[in-house]
DNA sequence: CCCGCATCTGACAACGTTGTCCAGGCTCTA
DNA sequence: TAGAGCCTGGACAACGTTGTCAGATGCGGG
């Protein structure tokens, strides 16, 4: 490419590169400053001849309305915030893609961040999106007090929890069932035949891991089996403690038979040390999987619908907005067990 | 959970709810409003006993700065804007996560949008990002014109695309190595006996699915191997037509004993029809799969590397607002051919 | 011919913040 | 103790837009 000179970067000291303003504009058409603020908001009362010459201006000069000063004198910003854990997990891609199209559907735009899982950084996150005035906020809390939002949600940013629910304050939340899940899914390993069955899930202090592990822990209850410790693996996430853990159930003095996972990471980290194994293992994951069914088993899951729990959430958000949903409430999705050939095998050994 | 009463909607009028501005803080602490802004923004000149009293009006009153307002008086919104053509593909994830990772290394947030592809979408979406006043724009183009970006880049707006070079204007261009990266995925099938190999891509009119043809085509005349008509698909891409176009491959009168596929999508459906095929056909695909390695056999693929894309453009973003940068450029970052078994499979029939 | 009315236009203040600049009080020295 | 100089604090304008309101213009009717 040629090295074709560019503006010298922005000089400092220009506020946006010296962007024409309506001002400008008004004075380049001949007219006055409220005249263009009609023409670009499509006000009635304009003629149109001075329409034309307003509009001829507006293109010459290459004019753009300034979002930032109009709302600070509209008061809405017509934008909402998503903080979410990691915008590269496969879960979050889908979820905020609906929350967007909803956003979209009502005129907003979508800022979003990441927490990366660490409290600090969602608050951090939080209280920037609402120092920029975010109509409203779509929260994957990462943290668990949720305290430092009250003055927000006073003042009417419209908030909404996704995925686990909040900390120590009153908010709508939007969830998967987890615990039925789970607890599905246990039984429908118990159902073909097991009887010693593993769980593998993340820190119970985060709030779908523990509903998981609870569902799991009454799918044995309800069908009188007494889960034994060496059973359980809780907390562990990183692969190499994923791969050791499922190691220590399958070769110990009563191994399990079957497998139930936790989230994808374990599943996918549970499928590689299973295809290494002797004998057949069962395993039921929570969550989907791209290409689960072309595994050999292919792959039985619980899935849950990202992309619902991101529409319903958004949608609730603009119902606080319009001022039509006044009290919070705790809505759960159900989820679906979609059997693909390795929940179904029977017990080995 | 109970029906606690929530604040009644946002009452029409009150803007920002009401929210205590600086003046009520210092109405409060009993100082002057610029004291109040020192204290806020951390400047010096401020004695810890004010300091104090003014931090307790402030968490008294719940205040948070109005970020519209500043930016209105600083020029500078510290936020950047990525359109792309959907967030909710697994492609994208890492990449917007890697934008928003300098963004954030920088003190900015990010603003994103999905185009789904459509021109005048992304035109709107870039649009309305200028109109508040993003510092720049990382733009992933659906479109093939951009010169509707002229004015705001003159006016200052930082502006790179990715993955597609930009059209009719002269722009920041960070893109994948199309043309090698499916160079040497085509001759390393060839490199392994191959001789009649199929290819499957998107529309030519999409520049990476060009460029991709490009190399097919590029590889095969290097070895000296004419090219058929049937062993071309351009231009689909919904699953039930890339079937298809399989399948004719695999059926006609020549048929392939390889197949190159140009995108995720496409392997992905190709696998599975695979999978169906009574004898091994070889495969090569452009872009990684997840569980690629755990598929029989597993798959070969050209990876490229979505978070380096997105992490190179952010970076020469600021590098434009810095000043620093001052001719656009056209990058391109180089592939790697990850092979896994299916490429490596000789030819068979 | 003048008045009233409707229509179109523009002057002005306000939104909440920050930059500039000056005033007042303090300390330190001669 | 007076004066110089420094430090702290506050008044005010400006950023670009929109809401309010009043002025200008034109038209028709009395």
């Amino acid at each position: 490419m040629p090295d074709t000179p560019r503006r010298a970067g922005r000089l400092p000291g220009t506020r946006y590169g010296n962007r024409p303003t309506m001002k400008d504009v008004a004075a380049r058409a001949g007219v006055g400053l409220k005249t263009v603020s009609r023409v670009v908001n499509g006000e009635p009362g304009v003629t149109p001849e001075t329409e034309r010459r307003v509009q001829e201006a507006i293109d010459a000069l290459g004019f753009r309305r300034n979002d930032s000063a109009r709302v600070l004198r509209k008061g809405r910003t017509a934008s909402i915030g998503l903080v979410l854990e990691d915008l590269a997990d496969p879960f979050y891609g889908p979820l905020s893609r609906a929350v967007e199209e909803v956003a979209r559907a009502h005129g907003a735009l979508l800022i979003n961040g990441s927490s990366a899982e660490d409290p600090d950084r969602e608050q951090e996150l939080v209280l920037a999106l609402c120092a920029r005035r975010v109509d409203g906020l779509v929260v994957i809390p990462a943290g668990d007090d949720h305290r430092y939002l009250e003055p927000e949600i006073k003042a009417g940013v419209a908030t909404v929890f996704v995925d686990r629910p909040a900390g120590r304050i009153d908010a709508d939340v939007v969830l998967s069932d987890n615990f039925g899940g789970a607890r599905d899914g246990v039984a429908h390993l118990i159902a073909h035949g097991h009887r010693r069955i593993g769980f593998i899930g993340d820190m119970p202090r985060i709030h779908t891991a523990a509903e998981r592990l609870r569902g799991y822990r009454a799918a044995m209850e309800d069908a009188g089996i007494p889960v034994k410790g060496s059973w359980m693996s809780l907390g562990v996430t990183d692969p190499e403690r994923v791969r050791r853990a499922a190691e220590e159930m399958l070769a110990g003095p009563d191994p399990v038979t079957a497998i139930f996972t936790g989230n994808n990471r374990v599943t996918v980290t549970v499928i590689r040390v299973l295809a290494e194994h002797s004998h057949a293992v069962a395993l039921v994951g929570f969550d989907d999987i791209e290409l689960a069914d072309l595994l050999q088993p292919g792959v039985t899951v619980v899935a849950q619908d990202a992309a619902a729990l991101g529409r319903t959430a958004a949608e609730r958000l603009f119902r606080q907005l319009d001022g039509t949903l006044l009290t919070p409430e705790r809505i759960e999705l159900p989820t679906r067990l979609v059997t693909r050939g390795s929940g179904e095998l029977p017990p080995a050994g």
